[in-house]
DNA sequence: CGTAGTCTTGAGTATCCTCAACGAGGGTGG
DNA sequence: CCACCCTCGTTGAGGATACTCAAGACTACG
């Protein structure tokens, strides 16, 4: 078991699309769990994930870690300047490669580009869809359904061919910090999902989703 | 009791600044509880709030309710044409004022003015700080804790003159939904807040926030 | 003055968290 | 090759927390 998902190459969204403001961007390229940004660091960049995994998390002072937001390929990210809030980006997954642009760099780019200002644009946008997505996740009841949407979002966007079947590319550990439960309710959410018929489980790392409309439809939908 | 706070004029931020893009506005007036913006419409609009105070929500299927976003005076938002998800937003306060822009109106001025761009930039940017708190606060484990903060960060957003009076512009409906918590919890979780002597409850919409520092370390911080 | 909406509290149940233990896999060093 | 360690994943038991259903107090409003 564990066939070490991580170590191949992901089938779709492996790469992202190529993008305008790249052409301000420094590539880092990162091993699992490599810290790509400090939590107190003062430097003050965008970044855009190009292949791999990341996340974006806050670690309180009680040691609960809280991913706010999980970077897949095609997806932008800032240390949003203001706000004093500090996070830590760390890759999930190995030869994860992220571009690294100055903020101001990309300001002045944009001042004289309004292509280059669109795209920025448009990837805030998408930010802001995709925390929008996971307010709607946090915001259900119960651990079952939150599991459940995360996986069929997973599907959806790291998909293996049909979207039916996910190689999950995190941990237990993570997806429990990503949903705001403890890792053991997200193995007995797993469990429960499995003994229902809703998934099957093929491996930590292998999952199917047969019953896509038993999770749409476990009381709530949207 | 209910000394109808929401008819009274709001000291700080009754009024958001003024704003470039306001040029290609049109501008809603909406009384307590009207629709600005209806779940599935087609219209691809982009708003901004001049005063009152609106609330952004999903209702999902089984009639739970969740509002992913509280808009107040100077915050941006749009319905994120892609997604498909669609929300209804609805104005919280009486004499809500709402600028309404047209997206490809605000598109075309942004291409041709870069100070426009950079404007829709920062709204974009400070929506999705607003978003991150959101999710840090879904993110917590007890329902004192997310009742705290959201208390600690309505006072420092709705400021009435100083920053431990709040005046609850909205009812314990909208904080559960805000939340994700029944109403039953809010109540007593504010409750059990007054009886620890970290708020004093004067009147259903009028709080005090005695000892903040109660509500901040609360086993954790962040 | 009755109705509707808001807010609170109680009782019982369901869910989740914590602590704990155990198994499996991968890597390292002998 | 194997012992060892470490991380990951799962399961169990007990306690804490939140949800549901219910009822009551209060306010606003017609």
């Amino acid at each position: 078991m564990l066939p070490s998902t991580m170590e191949r190459p992901v089938p779709t969204r492996a790469q992202a699309a190529p993008c305008i403001v790249d052409s301000a961007a420094g590539i880092i390229r990162c091993r699992r769990g490599q810290e790509i940004c400090a939590q107190d660091g003062p430097v003050d960049n965008w970044y855009r994930v190009l292949k791999g995994l990341a996340r974006r998390s806050v670690v309180r002072a009680d040691g609960r870690r809280q991913i706010l937001d999980l970077l897949m390929p095609g997806d932008f990210f800032g240390r949003s300047a203001r706000g004093g809030d500090a996070f830590s980006i760390e890759a999930i997954s190995d030869d994860t490669m992220i571009a690294c642009y100055p903020r101001q760099r990309v300001e002045a780019l944009a001042d004289r580009d309004p292509r280059i200002a669109h795209e920025v644009r448009e990837l805030a946008f998408d930010a802001i869809t995709r925390l929008e997505r996971q307010i709607l996740i946090l915001g259900r009841t119960t651990a079952r359904e939150k599991v459940g949407h995360f996986l069929l979002k997973l599907a959806d966007r790291w998909a293996d061919g049909s979207t039916d079947r996910v190689n999950l590319p995190l941990s237990r550990y993570d997806i429990a910090d990503y949903l705001a439960v403890s890792v053991e309710t997200v193995s007995r959410a797993i469990t429960a999902l499995q003994e229902r018929g809703t998934i099957v489980v093929a491996g930590p790392r292998r999952i199917r989703i047969v019953h896509r409309e038993e999770i749409e439809t476990e009381e709530d939908a949207v």
